[in-house]
DNA sequence: CTGTGGTAAGTGATCGCTTACTTACCACAG
DNA sequence: CTGTGGTAAGTAAGCGATCACTTACCACAG
């Protein structure tokens, strides 16, 4: 019955396990008993893989703080010579497949925020931040050349992954039936849209920068 | 040492001290006992008041749905004949000041979201609903009379609000300091301007109503 | 026969919740 | 005004269950 695995074997199927049930959950939500069971050992093999449950906790995240990276890989996003429509959309295409697709990241990483664990802020300041931050550069050089208004860079990028998240968090954590009603393709088009047309420069006074 | 309260001001001392510490740490990081020690009772006194911990829970969430209700009055919302600029300057304002001063209730919502709590799909339903609703009467109006481009309304206000609610989780939850350091009236003005421009009509084409 | 993957059966502490009892307060008969 | 009985507010001390975590032992491949 029990097949006998490795141990990084065992440790990948316990931390596949751990992070449904703590993205379900929390932390706080889960015993290490089930947490043994949904990985199909007892619980005194959990505690040989791992000296506590914080450290699983900790495994997972740091685990998928990696794997955001490869979602989307921001070297190369700055320097993006794409139109804007294919950049934006490509990004918001992007994070929306990804949540709808699993939210176990995005219940986990809430709930890692609410619960203060100290690597929730590493994940702002890793991903979150770095997103915008290429999405900033993007914005700054369309701004030079009078592709876009003059916004604060730092707020519009914020503004544009709020958008895209937050109709993700509508779907996937709150489970809106009326946001999962819009295709994920109409939703991407109508968020880049809307979001770019609000960067239209004024028609009117078209200056020389200073 | 101990004053004594009638049960109605203990039930709402209790409930003020719930408030707080399950907006810290949600339904299962909070014990009874610490509920009962933040509230100068008993355990014991705890369960007369409220039958089970959930009972205690829900008692919460019910009050604050009732409290929510008062902040935006939905009622005359949507009939509004303000200007665009300050009607939604209003909503988002009001929205981030009480984030802002006060981010208990909206950790509440999150952890009760996250945890299943069925009282978490009324929040959506009653308040988040019925505000995004009351904004696209009012952009249904405004896209009739040719102020704004043919969005869909539904999809306009769900973006708006989450353009304001998402600066607030940035500044309330993940106590960004980058989304902080931004003045409350500087990020309604830009907040609202970006939607704005972004409903703006084509200035190219301008045709009859079929 | 040794090292590794594994378990059964616990450990004290703490969980949500209860029992058995004590105190403060107040109406009202004397 | 007094004192006494009823009642609601309050507590100390636990209840069984479950928590995170251990100890003592075993199966078996190399």
């Amino acid at each position: 019955m029990g097949t006998r695995l490795t141990a990084p074997e065992r440790r990948a199927a316990i931390l596949r396990a751990a992070m449904d049930l703590f993205g379900r959950r929390g932390f706080a939500g889960v015993t290490t008993r089930e947490l043994a069971g949904a990985s199909g050992i007892s619980e005194a093999m959990l505690f040989r893989h791992f000296p506590h449950k914080e450290a699983l906790y900790r495994a997972i995240l740091e685990r998928h703080l990696g794997e955001m990276e490869k979602a989307i890989p921001l070297a190369g996003l700055a320097a993006s010579r794409e139109p804007p429509g294919s950049f934006f959309g490509g990004i918001a295409d992007t994070i929306l497949r990804r949540m709808d697709a699993d939210p176990t990241l995005l219940r986990l990483m809430f709930y890692s925020a609410l619960e203060g664990h100290p690597l929730a802020r590493e994940f702002e300041r890793a991903r979150a931040r770095g997103l915008r931050e290429a999405i900033s550069v993007f914005l700054r050089r369309g701004i030079r050349r009078g592709e876009f208004r003059r916004v604060d860079p730092v707020l519009a990028s914020r503004a544009f992954v709020w958008l895209v998240v937050g109709f993700g968090i509508s779907r996937a954590l709150f489970q809106e039936p009326g946001a999962r009603a819009i295709p994920r393709p109409v939703l991407v088009r109508e968020l880049v849209d809307l979001f770019l047309r609000g960067l239209r420069p004024d028609a009117a006074r078209r200056r020389a920068s200073p």
